[in-house]
This record gives structure tokens, sequence and C-alpha cells, in this order.
DNA sequence: TTAAAGGTACGATAAATATCGTACGTTACA
DNA sequence: TGTAACGTACGATATTTATCGTACCTTTAA
């Protein structure tokens, strides 16, 4: 057997990596420049690093960018969304066995889910059926 | 600023040792031995790989051991609920901005959760009122 | 028209993780 | 009683991830 299970197309994205994902997210197609100036605002990081990471995300396929000005400006390959259930989803299947119903007694049992998330949830499920 | 934020006391395991840590959860305190043994039959990994990886989550504070007998016994300092909740916790985080309900709607969007799960996660919120 | 500011490329290095080889002690039993 | 099987210790090495220094090109404005 030994195999690869859990059938992921794209790498997984790592912890420096996904910040960067993070401020693309937020901000729309940006240079390294923004993005480094966004990170900066939490941690302490060059701007060549910040270049570097970009250049092997884009190797890697997560991003691509536009090289017609000097400034190459920066775009994720897959949107958000996309990106976010995968990672959700291997956490599921990592930690909780893919049962999404005991990650959700973990979430409720937490003391940090407010009440106010608790009933925004119950709602959502509501306007499910 | 700059600081750590998200205050977490342990030290976050990696995924080696989450490997590790899911043997002991499932089957309770282990040998070395046992948990080797457990780990190949999804992926080949030598006896002393894991010898040390547990060494080192033992000096780590993460697993404490019984070295009364030759064979020493592992065993996780946390419980596993506790280790899990803190690992979710900091993953909402990440991805969610600490939002539950987001996470939540994501979970339910998913295809790969089937509506037995959804109908097990109502009637989980239905018993809490 | 040149010097400073700001851009990319990319190899080197650091730091964190993961794996393994070898030395050596203990146990079981032929 | 000695040897094979099995245990721990631990340094060395591989691999992955992250950071940075330096070279060099382009733009801008004095």
């Amino acid at each position: 057997m030994k195999s690869n299970q859990a059938g992921n197309n794209l790498p997984e994205p790592t912890k420096a990596e996904l910040e960067i994902l993070q401020v693309l997210w937020e901000f729309g197609p940006s240079t390294v420049r923004f993005v480094n100036d966004k990170l900066n605002i939490q941690k302490e990081v060059n701007y060549t690093s910040t270049l570097k990471q970009m250049q092997i995300l884009t190797e890697k396929g997560i991003l691509k960018r536009d090289e017609s000005q000097m400034k190459h400006i920066y775009i994720p390959v897959e949107a958000e969304e996309k990106t976010k259930v995968q990672l959700l989803d291997r956490f599921v299947n990592t930690l909780y066995k893919g049962s999404a119903s005991q990650l959700m007694m973990q979430l409720l049992g937490n003391e940090k889910t407010s009440k106010q998330e608790i009933e925004e949830i119950k709602r959502l499920l509501d306007s499910m059926d």
C-alpha cells in the first residue's frame, strides 16, 4: 500500500507561503513590495525574502504573475475558497478521520467560540434544510 | 508590536510528531516498537527514526515515558482533546480569522461532508440550546 | 547624464524537520 | 555461556523551509 493517500493535486503551501497568499486574497493582485509591507506589519522580513518566496510560489504554480511591467504583479492561481477547502479537508482527515461533526463538537465545546458564533451557525443550518 | 500573537504555550507538534501522537491516542501508552510497526503500515520508516522522534517529543515535554523497564513506555502528557482543541484553534485563527461559523460554512459546502454528517451536526446543535 | 531609488535574479546560508548508521547494553535461549 | 534478537543513545546526514546578500538592470529627477 504505502501510497500517498489523500489525493491532493497541488503542493501544500507552507506557513510562510500561506501568509503571502492571505495578503493576496485580502488585497487582490499585488507587487512584492506591497506584500512585503503588509507582512512587515506583523513580523520583520526582508524584501528579498518575500520576493524569493513569491518566486518559489510561482514556480510551484500556486501563483502566476504579470511580467509585462517591471513591477511584476502576482496573482493566486486558485481561488481563496478552493485552497481553503483543500486545507480544511486535509485538516479534518488528519485530525478527525474525516468526520466533520466531530470537528464541530470540538468547535462548539471550545469556550473561544462565542454564543454569537453558535447562533450564527444554527441560523446557517436552519436556512439550509 | 511584532509579537508572537496567538499565545500558544506548547510547541506545535510537527507532521511526523503528530503521526506518532495519533498512534498513542488510538492505542494508549506504547513502546517505540509498537508505534513504529503501526507507522509502517502506512509508510516505510526506520525503527531508529521513530525512536529519535519519540525521544525528541519527550524532550519537548509532549510525551513522558516510563523507563522502569528496558522497553520504555511512552505516554502523551496532554490529553488528545486538549491537543486537538489547540490545533483547531490555531487553524481557525490562521485561515478564518477566528470565525468558527465561517469554517462551518465551508465544511457544509464541502461535498465531501455527507448529508449524514450534516444531520448529525444539526442534532448536536439542537441538543445544546 | 548621472546618481539614487527601487526593481528582479539567484546562489549561499540558516534554521527547522526528518531520517538513519553505528555503538553499545540487556535479554533469551540453544 | 555465547550469540542472536532486541533495546536505547546519540551524532551525522539528508531534506525541507526560510532568510538574506549581492549582482545587476530600469526608472526618475536634480
